[in-house]
RNA sequence: GGGCGAUUAGCUCAGUCGGUUAGAGCGCUUCUCUGAUAAGGAAGAGGUCCCUGGUUCGAGUCCAGGAUCGCCCA
């Protein structure tokens, strides 16, 4: 043992004494044979700096893996990184300067892919440097990367499965669009990006053409109206002709008074079925490719009367009510497997195209960005101008947004990939029936009615970093999924270094299509579709990917599948947690992990949401300066659940120092200084004593609360775990120490013994927690073995058995010196005057108890003798 | 508008199966101790357990409705 009692433990010594001894290399191969306990790492994209609730996931993926080891179990920490994706694309396009799709198309994709390969490390040292000092152990020399060519095979490969199931399509429908990203987005990433807004939205008559009437539509969205095609009235909703301000409008009967107030007289009430089939003047602004003419009054199930008018203007390329009402009445240009020719005026980076004119026809708004806010407001101002308008109005709602650039999304008709979930909607149910959630209430709550709402996961991006989708089509439309390299490089003859774009681009197949009258093999040139996958689908399919599987590693796969143990934000439950469900249940028919741990936000003090651009965000690297890493990884385990989210504040990560963390070192400072100074006392007291009560009570303390950490950690309750050990080291410090002094003064080498072992077995209860400082202390107070994350957990013989009576004797001991502290301050006498007596009111179990632990009571209460008094005197 | 969650002392949080006078830490006041602790100990001030109603001998806890906040969705 040396004189070490410098610092608060958090030492980076100590991480340079991994180092040198590879411990975590170690604490692997000492498990080599052991049975696994899986653990999966959602991958980070590494482009940007990791925040504090970067922290916050990683050292909840550190705790539990760092347990089980401890158990005896093999847990392998593969790192990862995300690679692909939009978020990628965005920084390089912000770094280049580039606007748009068609900017990067002639910059290049080449070269563009090239930046967004390097971009995606940026920052990675930087990772690597804080999940090392947080004392994350991961294996970040063998982490997966979605970009790696292994990694693109084995999700070929899952897609090749998808499309073999016939579960993978190319589906024409409206989708939720981000014109600015020029592509379609899936229902999680549309779920990621709502925002709070106000539109201007706008009630507008539109003249019938059989009579002198208007009817009154309501849109938040002017810019939709080019692309009118019909108005959709409810067949079972009763409608209202009403007489208003010399006009004659009609809206369903329950929505006048809300719309009109009460100066509108009702000449007329009709079922919505009287209105269908009726027309009205369209289109409503000029469009150079349509004549003036009229449109129909078409029926919708969807129309309500919640707000608006009851009449829902339909603009079939802008809303999927719209487009299947539209199909249904076939109202307007409509081929519904066709919807190039939905009547959509609008381009796909957002502009309109060349055809929208104002309503007199004189001028264009080609070019205009339909969701440029001036755009509205002139678009509103035309409608006036002809006598158009009846109101508007801003409209507060939540409307999406693009997850990653911002841009309000809009909702646009055009032709995307798809894989079809819904096919295993009860399956995917059924899996995550057989799920731990922590908490619990997120299997049938948040994550449960999600997975009710299923629809199917739109796969492709028309977009340039990511792995390319694997489909080959003839100009017959004939399709080839290809699921090997392989496979790509028999069909095609050619071989690839990178298969992704632009090179994969340039790979032709035949097409081996058998279809034609006699039989014959269509032979026509095969190009691949232009898209790549939505980066979800790479990071949900990291269970096989990460080992090339099924390529090669049949048995590690095997072994590792399906994982024990995920960690991520509870955004995930749209993210990661569903991908990896959706493929699992896809592929393999069963839940991909078998417990999961979701994590809360991290609020400032204040309890505001942490973003960059309020200036509230916690830089991890200061709060580890400030208090080490032991300190951060203590608050976020032990101040609440982590599920409920944090008020971060610095405050309370420096009173868990001065609570636990210092109490806890300052017991062993004692230790290590009296030890050093009886040094030659205890080397010869080959005759240890007998243990005393106070000993013996304080290791089934040690016990009671190894077996209650135990226990917590099994039921992923991290929380209760450390308080408890915080409670156990205040046991020790404050009762232990406080009452053992005299012996330690005096060398008593039990005294000496005892709580070496206490301070060694808690080092090894706080080792998942605070790997650092309880690495210090057991390696100078044991270092029987290289680090304490080497030892098993102490819930074996390590210690004497509990002795449950003794602690629960203490206890009333306890109890009955505080009852005496509080005695003698009530009769000011101070605690330096011995006093004769205590007399105790005692009987029973109560008085046995004190009676046990007498001396100790007469002690720390200064008194010659304790005297009991029965109850009943 | 729908789903999920939260609301307990000035602050941060516990509160088990429905059961004594609702607890802890921090902060505050007074006293005390001090040969490890910018520590410890004792006493005190501080509560409409968000509100309303219900079930019950008994509700912080269970049920219904509402309010506020957060997240997710439409």
């Amino acid at each position: 043992m040396q004189e070490r009692i410098d610092g608060a433990g958090d030492l980076p010594a100590t991480l340079e004494r991994w180092r040198e001894r590879d411990v975590f290399g170690a604490s692997l191969r000492a498990r080599a044979g052991a049975e696994p306990w899986v653990f999966y790492e959602g991958p980070p994209t590494a482009n940007g700096r990791p925040g504090a609730h970067h922290v916050l996931s990683r050292v909840f993926k550190d705790i539990y893996p760092r347990y089980k080891t401890m158990r005896g179990y093999r847990v392998d920490r593969k790192g990862g990184w995300d690679c692909h994706g939009l978020p990628v694309e965005i920084a390089v396009e912000q770094k280049l300067g580039l606007k748009s799709k068609a900017e990067i198309e002639s910059y290049g994709i080449e070269e563009f892919n090239r930046r967004c390969r390097e971009s995606v490390f940026e920052y990675v040292e930087e990772w690597n440097r804080l999940t090392e000092r947080i004392g994350f152990w991961l294996d970040l020399d063998d982490a997966y990367r979605t970009l790696d060519e292994s990694y693109i095979e084995s999700v070929w490969w899952a897609l090749a499965q998808i499309a073999e199931k016939g579960l993978l399509y190319e589906g024409h429908k409206v989708v939720p669009y981000c014109p600015r990203c020029g592509t379609a987005l899936s229902s999680h990433e549309v779920a990621l990006g709502y925002r709070d807004v106000v539109d201007p939205s706008v009630y507008v008559k539109l003249r019938l053409l059989d009579s002198d009437e208007s009817i009154l539509i309501w849109t938040t969205t002017p810019w939709t109206l080019p692309g009118n095609v019909a108005v959709a009235v409810g067949p079972e909703i009763e409608y209202a002709k009403v007489r208003y301000g010399g006009e004659t409008l009609i809206l369903a009967s329950g929505l006048v008074e809300k719309v009109l107030g009460g100066g509108a007289e009702v000449l007329q009430r009709m079922p919505g079925t009287e209105l269908i089939g009726r027309g009205y003047r369209s289109p409503i602004f000029a469009m150079a490719d349509r004549s003036p003419g009229g449109a129909p009054i078409i029926a919708g199930d969807f129309v309500t009367t919640e707000d608006g008018t009851g009449l829902v203007h339909i603009a079939p390329a802008f809303g999927e009510d719209d487009f299947r009402a539209a199909v249904a009445a076939k109202a307007g240009p409509i081929d519904p497997d066709n919807p190039g020719t939905v009547y959509n005026p609008v381009r796909p980076d957002g502009t309109y195209d060349a055809r929208v004119r104002s309503i007199d026809g004189e001028r264009s708004y080609e070019g205009r960005f339909v969701k440029d806010p001036q755009l509205a407001e002139d678009l509103i101002a035309d409608l006036d101008a002809h006598g158009l308008l009846f109101k508007r109005q801003d409209y507060e709602h939540s409307y999406p947004h693009c997850w990653r650039c911002a841009t309000p999304l809009i909702y646009y008709a055009k032709a995307s990939w798809y894989i079809r979930t819904t096919a295993v909607k009860e399956r995917m149910a059924q899996a995550n029936q057989t799920v731990d959630w922590h908490p619990g209430h997120i299997r049938d709550g948040r994550f449960g009615e999600w997975l009710k709402g299923n629809v199917d996961w739109a796969l492709s991006r028309e977009r340039y970093w990511g792995t390319p989708l694997p489909v080959w089509r003839c100009p017959e439309g004939h399709t080839k999924v290809i699921g090997s390299f392989d496979e790509l490089q028999r069909l095609s003859g050619e071989s690839l270094q990178d298969h992704h774009r632009p090179y994969v681009d340039r790979i032709e197949l035949r097409c081996a299509h058998e279809g034609g009258p006699e039989g014959e093999v269509c032979g026509q040139p095969m190009r691949r579709v232009p898209e790549v996958i939505d980066v979800w689908f790479d990071s949900g399919a990291m269970p096989f990917a990460q080992h090339h599987w099924p390529v090669e590693n049949d048995e590690r796969f095997a072994e590792r599948f399906p994982a024990d143990f995920i960690c991520e934000a509870l955004d995930q439950t749209r993210g990661w947690f569903y991908s990896l469900l959706a493929i699992s249940t896809l592929l393999f028919d069963k839940a991909p992990y078998r417990n999961v741990v979701c994590l809360g936000l991290i609020l400032d003090a204040e309890g505001q949401k942490m973003s960059k651009s309020k200036g509230n965000t916690v830089e991890p690297w200061q709060v580890i300066d400030t208090h080490g890493a032991d300190a951060f990884r203590w608050y976020f385990f032990t101040s609440k659940q982590p599920w409920d989210g944090y008020r971060f504040s610095e405050e309370a990560i420096g009173e868990g120092v001065r609570l636990f963390l210092k109490q806890l070192w300052s017991t062993y400072f004692f230790y290590v200084l009296y030890a050093h100074a009886n040094r030659d006392a205890l080397a010869d007291s080959a005759a240890a004593g007998e243990m005393s009560e106070l000993d013996r009570w304080a290791l089934s303390r040690t016990a009671a609360t190894a077996q209650l950490v135990a226990e917590r950690l099994d039921d992923y309750d991290a929380t209760a775990a450390g308080r408890a050990i915080a409670e156990l080291v205040d046991d020790i410090s404050n009762w232990y120490v406080r009452r053992s002094r005299r012996r330690f003064w005096d060398g008593d080498p039990v005294a000496f013994e005892t709580l070496r072992s206490c301070l060694i077995a808690i080092a090894k209860l706080l080792a998942p927690f605070c790997p650092f400082i309880a690495d210090e202390i057991y390696d100078n107070l044991d270092g029987s073995l290289p680090s304490v994350h080497l030892c098993d957990f102490p819930v074996g013989d390590e210690l004497p058995p509990r002795e449950q009576e003794l602690e629960a004797a203490m206890a009333t001991a306890r109890e009955t010196v505080k009852l005496g502290l509080g005695a003698r301050a009530k009769a000011k006498v101070k605690i330096r005057q011995p006093l004769a007596e205590a007399v105790v009111v005692a009987d029973g179990r109560e008085r046995a108890a004190i009676e046990r632990l007498k001396g100790i009571v007469e002690e720390e209460l200064n008194v010659r003798r304790v005297r009991f008094v029965d109850a009943a005197e």
